[in-house]
DNA sequence: ATATTTAAATACCAATCGGTACATAAATGT
DNA sequence: ACATTTATGTACCGATTGGTATTTAAATAT
């Protein structure tokens, strides 16, 4: 049995929300939040603006949905690599992901969470607040994680886990930003590889 | 005698250039080149738009000329610290200089150069790559200075100078995303040591 | 068949965007 | 005194911004 049961009532929407979300979600990882007009939306989804405000809500809410799929997809591998055995593969592991992540030819440079609305005009505010949550919630994700190695006797007892997390933060939050200055995967897993003789043994 | 020689022919500026340059920059610094209307900064700047225009072209010129400002003003300690005497010293001031810039409670937070247009709609493209060359700029200056380490062996030969520019590079962009993330200057400085333990000998 | 439900397409909205025409005010040159 | 030069303030420009009202089209329920 396919799980699509369509038995709708009115007049079926022609389009493929899945696939529009995944179009919006470009525009805005490629425009950025006010960059994104929603004019150059609707285009890329192929479909008028008023179909887009029925399915959607307003520009903010499609930026809120965009963000969660891209979340779960193109930065999934932040949730992914604190499964590593150990605090320096945890490491190891998030920056090689991040590079290649931050310059894959199949999808725009940098990353989203990065650069979506650092700097705005008030009206975007409450959209780059989201995004700064976004950026503390994945630091504290990696923090959480070597405190575990921590107690854990991984990491000796002297290191703070919260400098860990927050130099691999910066280390990915600058990376993006080098993504978009045309660096090369390579060159980033070349400075990932120096920045890892910083990890405590 | 004061340099000051005003037989300018017209009715007289009524506002000061530099002073209205300085509040310029302190908008777009906030708000970036998209974020910071025409309004927000005749407003700030006390004046009104067509003075505006007269005294400084169109939006694109004035950003230009704000960002000039920045270069020479708030980010002029990246073309001071390649004086240190040596390689360490040049990181480790050009790290702490940063910590410093990218925090001040005087300033808006965070580096325009980095913030100022990393994803912007299609008519600031041209803004967002004159940041683009002025990041990598600065990158250049290091790595420069690197090779001149390496050639007076104050660095081995083993290391690779781009590498050591791009990571500094990286560190400083990666703290300005914190800063406006809300890090402190304290945290910035901490991971600026624990950065450095990276440092080839 | 017909009523109901939902989506599509067109056309429109006020507000804001960056940018200017134009008349007036204030200075200097002759 | 008067012409010239430059800046100011008001009022305006077309284009674009995000967002909707309204009509029409396409499906299901009865």
């Amino acid at each position: 049995m396919t799980a699509e049961v369509k038995k709708s009532r009115g007049r079926p929407r022609v389009f493929d929300m899945d696939d529009a979300l995944e179009k919006a979600l470009r525009v805005f990882w490629k425009r950025g939040y006010e960059g994104a007009s929603i004019a150059e939306l609707t285009e890329a989804l192929g479909i008028n603006k008023p179909s887009l405000y029925a399915a959607f809500g307003n520009k903010e809410e499609l930026f809120k949905k965009a963000l969660t799929r891209y979340a779960l997809g193109p930065v999934a591998f932040v949730s992914d690599v604190v499964n590593e055995s150990t605090a320096r593969k945890v490491a190891e592991s998030f920056l090689e992901k991040a590079a290649e992540a931050l310059t894959s030819p199949k999808n725009p440079k940098g990353c989203m969470i990065v650069q979506g609305a650092l700097s705005c005009g008030e009206e975007a505010e409450s959209v780059r607040n989201m995004l700064i949550m976004c950026r503390n919630g994945y630091e504290d994700l990696l923090a959480q994680r070597f405190e575990k190695a921590k107690a854990e006797g991984d990491l000796p007892d002297s290191v703070i886990a919260r400098d860990l997390a927050k130099y691999l933060a910066i280390l990915h939050q600058g990376m993006s930003v080098q993504a978009t200055s045309g660096s090369s995967k390579q060159e980033l897993l070349d400075i990932s590889k120096l920045a890892l003789n910083a990890w405590p043994n």
